[in-house]
RNA sequence: GGCGCGUUCGUCUAGCGGUUAGGACACGGCCCUCUCAAGGCUGAAACACGGGUUCGAUUCCCGUACGCGCUACCA
């Protein structure tokens, strides 16, 4: 391998979203990319025709982008080494079948899918290996050239030696081998005239200058085709690294049947990018000692492929909600009321009214895992009266006791100058020594007629923010 | 069925021959506190099994078991 500057590739196919997974292999070829000062690329595969999906790259990239991830080359900014898209470049991959052809390296194989399946359906049943036959590679000249002419339709295989075994050195698993009398003639061109991504990425890694290919554990058992293929062709390969699985809470491949996999559903459910981008990072990476929280610029200054783990991860959404609220609390204000603004504006909170909107979200901001849980905790900073919606709540404020600690906190809310949180809380002290009546006795009637909540943030706080007018009409409601 | 890869608390993981096996999420307790969150402290919780190698194995080697992946004219 030589020494050459580090270039690396995500190469997804486009089938209508990106799926998490995929954005932790997009985001470790980025960020190895990173680290080495490098180049990362993305690429769409979409050879198969049959499973086109309409939007599905622009879904990706802006995915990808959401995420922060940003490519140097790809299909939209392009490129030196492009197209970056497979379905535009099939007369790089035919060249390369036909020169595999003449130097028998491959072959026509007209075998029709039918016939296939029923070989293999056969295989099943007998409990035999499921492999090719091979009946095509020894068909004469004669043979071929008659099908040829009777237009019957064809795919090329790769002729694989048919024994000995192939190792080769996987950054992340060792030592790998595999025999070839495993592997099968696999198709390289369809009948349709694409290729099948076994050649595809080859070729195209090859011609964009890939260094190290890094990608899904689901590769490793064709990696030696792929390799196989660098030595038909007389190229060296590139490094293999291959990622341990996502996985289901059952531990089989993170699927779509179990929950959300689309890293969209994860934005529309209020996850933050920084989260999700946090928490995969450290689905089978660490960075050696205890931290866990990082920004992507920290991940791009400490990710190491030595230190990706080989075992598969399970995808913890707990942990996920975690690492939700710990950046959502991260926030500065300013960001946090932005992400809340809907439910701020809901909440009839003034959009100029910037800074009562940031001391808003400041008081909440322990109290939220999404930005949306604000929603639940707004009613009492609303406009208006509250509702005393429980038996016991209701009798609690009607007794002696809450109603002295009222009349009391309302003689001196009247007189009360500075409506900050610091004096209103001295002023409760005042009521305190007053009226005798203290802690829970206190505070709970005065919570529940200012807010209509039994919990919550500091009292001094919330009403500071229901201002000096609405505390008073609150608190007056409840009078006898 | 064949082949490959994997296996430390329920989950994510540290550990790279000698540790009271550490941290985080979740769970329990305590503290803080008007309350609820947050935060702090703390508790319970793991080396799949069997053989080697070694003075000594979670760590190295081999088997077994289990799990997962691949086995398409899908990627």
């Amino acid at each position: 391998m030589t020494q050459q500057p580090v270039k690396v590739r995500f190469a997804p196919s486009p089938t209508g979203y990106l799926h998490v997974g995929g954005l932790r292999t997009a985001l470790y070829n980025y960020l190895f990319a990173r680290k080495h000062g490098g180049i990362v690329v993305l690429r769409i595969e979409d050879t198969d025709r049959s499973r086109y999906v309409e939007g599905a790259v622009e879904n990706l990239i802006t995915s990808l982008e959401w995420a922060g991830l940003h490519f140097d080359e790809g299909p939209k900014q392009g490129g030196p080494v492009g197209p970056y898209t497979q379905s535009e470049r099939t007369a790089l991959y035919r060249d390369h079948v036909t020169q595999l052809l003449d130097e028998g390296k491959a072959y026509r194989c007209f075998c029709t899918p039918e016939e296939l399946e029923d070989a293999r359906a056969r295989q099943q049943e007998e409990r035999r290996e499921q492999a090719y036959d091979r009946r095509c590679r020894a068909l004469s000249e004669d043979d071929i050239r008659s099908r040829l002419q009777t237009g019957t339709p064809y795919t090329v295989r790769m002729k694989v030696p048919l024994g000995g075994q192939l190792q080769f050195h996987d950054l992340i698993r060792g030592e790998v081998s595999v025999h070839y009398d495993v592997i099968d003639d696999q198709v390289l061109l369809k009948s349709d005239g694409f290729p099948t991504y076994h050649l595809a990425n080859v070729v195209d890694d090859h011609h964009m200058g890939i260094t190290h290919v890094i990608r899904g554990e689901e590769w490793l058992p064709s990696t030696a085709k792929h390799l196989l293929l660098y030595e038909f062709f007389g190229w060296n390969p590139p490094e293999m690294a291959h990622l341990p699985l996502l996985l289901n809470e059952d531990r089989s491949k993170l699927s779509k049947r179990q929950g959300d996999v689309a890293v969209e559903d994860y934005r529309e459910k209020g996850f933050l990018p920084e989260a999700l981008v946090n928490f995969v990072a450290l689905l089978g990476w660490n960075p050696g000692d205890d931290r866990e929280m990082f920004t992507l610029k920290e991940l791009e200054e400490e990710f190491s492929l030595e230190r990706v783990g080989k075992a598969g991860a399970v995808f913890d959404l707990e942990k996920l909600r975690w690492f939700n609220a710990q950046h959502l609390r991260n926030l500065p204000a300013s960001q946090l009321a932005d992400l809340c603004t809907r439910w701020l504006d809901e909440a009839g909170i003034a959009p100029e009214d910037t800074e009562k909107r940031e001391a808003v979200v400041a008081a909440l901001g322990s109290y939220l895992t999404f930005p949306a849980d604000i929603a639940a905790h707004l009613s009492a900073l609303a406009e208006g009266q509250v509702e005393i919606s429980s038996e016991e709540a209701r009798s609690l404020l009607a007794e002696e006791e809450s109603q002295q600690v009222f009349l009391s906190f309302l003689a001196l809310a009247e007189e009360q100058e500075d409506w900050t949180a610091t004096e209103i809380k001295a002023m409760i002290k005042r009521v305190q020594k007053e009226t005798g009546v203290k802690g829970k006795q206190l505070f709970m009637p005065l919570r529940l007629a200012l807010t209509g909540e039994e919990h919550g943030p500091d009292l001094g706080l919330l009403a500071n923010l229901i201002g000096k007018t609405g505390s008073i009409a609150r608190v007056q409601a409840q009078v006898r």
